[in-house]
DNA sequence: CAGTGGTCTAGACCACAAT
DNA sequence: TTGTGGTCTAGACCACTGC
């Protein structure tokens, strides 16, 4: 059989789907199961592709979370995140939580043209390659990518490997202090690899947060590039005339 | 039939496809088609659902444009737009761009828990809810819902019937200038009105930005909600310790 | 009109969680 | 073992575009 199509409908049935689940949604509490797929397949008349469509929506919104053999659920509110000069370890401080982070690899490699040309080296310049995983209260929360010339910051691989925060190092062995940035805000989609690091599902909307930060002197110092989870975290800035 | 699972493999199949698709697409100019559905799911022995779902996810990336009854094609890539307090209009004006403005709709109405409290009012009190649609060079940029006081901003709807920007009669008629904000930024998948506003597809990943400004003695002017698509701006801000 | 993308169906097997 | 979500198939009809 086919889609029903009642001739002047406009929305889409797993549009129906939605609106329905998310009155239901209203009228629970954040870990309140929802029916199973089969089920609402049933109650609604109709097939588990559309349903399954609905609930995509909603789960890459933040309303419902999946757990597979075990069910769907609703979904915690959004979390804020500030952004600011400050440095992670100690925006979460500020906030009354407790940040830790993993170093998931630091290596020594070539520069691409765009790495290249945002830290002011030549192409194919020595940079530093730091991916980082952040974690809030024992949850991640963003996979971090920086770069820092390799020839400017001899041994900084070495040094983070303890988890020490990057900012400390640079300012206490460097002697260097970033106090500009200029920050990219997009929308992307989770791959398998950040899925697996940030605990969601490939495919999932994701915020992605670009930092170019700078030296008083305008002297480029890192470029780093951080993962977020879009159906969990929203990010407040303030901004003046 | 069903999916072959080769086993050991742990990447799902639509995501082979879609790595397929993007080596493809590196290889074409924006504008250029991409083989049909059904072709590529001949092509790569598939179905033609999972060949969707590859596509949906480079859609929502900004990497493709979808036009039905025409064909799949690479996609532009991405407009960045600043993050500052000055207006829509002037912002458009810098960096060269011709911007105009739709009104959609211009009400007053009863202000809800949230936007009374956003505004200073007490619950239920009367405030303005204006949607326009900006536009940049005639394409639909964003979707706009401001609220203001209305008892504060007598007869604005009626002056902003000429599409007129709303900073400027906040000034010339009020003698009232925002000059700090505080801007929140998450992801969001377009409803069937926005993005038939937005020329996208329902389910669409948007950018949702919410400003809440005021004026230089810290009065509450303005609530404001709008929504991009993530597909095509990207956001710009500068920090500075 | 033929060909494109848009939506939906019914059903299969898989991986995982709870019992 | 049972039931959950995860993935995939094959095929249907629809809406729209362009010849």
């Amino acid at each position: 059989m086919v889609a029903p199509d009642e001739r002047f409908t406009r929305a889409p049935k797993y549009y129906a789907v939605k609106q329905h689940l998310l009155e239901l949604i209203d009228t629970l509490q954040p870990g309140s199961p929802v029916p199973t797929e089969r089920l609402l397949t049933a109650q609604l008349a109709t097939s588990r592709t559309t349903v399954r469509q609905a609930l995509a929506e909603l789960v890459g919104e933040g309303r419902l979370v999946r757990r597979q053999g075990s069910g769907t659920f609703v979904a915690e509110p959004k979390v804020s995140w500030p952004l600011q000069m400050t440095s992670f370890t100690e925006q979460a401080a500020a906030t009354g939580h407790a940040a830790t982070t993993e170093l998931i690899e630091a290596t020594r490699e070539k520069a691409g043209d765009a790495v290249a040309e945002r830290l002011g080296l030549h192409p194919g310049g020595l940079v530093h390659r730091i991916e980082r995983l952040r974690l809030v209260d024992g949850t991640p929360m963003a996979l971090e990518t920086s770069h820092l010339s390799a020839a400017r910051f001899p041994g900084l691989a070495r040094l983070l490997k303890r988890g020490d925060s990057l900012y400390r190092v640079l300012r206490d062995e460097f002697g260097v202090e970033p106090v500009t940035a200029e920050e990219t805000i997009e929308t992307a989609v989770a791959s398998p690899r950040e899925a697996e690091y940030l605990q969601t599902d490939t495919g999932a909307p994701m915020l992605v947060l670009s930092r170019h930060s700078f030296t008083a002197a305008g002297e480029p110092v890192e470029w780093v590039q951080s993962w977020y989870r879009g159906d969990r975290y929203r990010f407040v800035t303030r901004l003046s005339v």
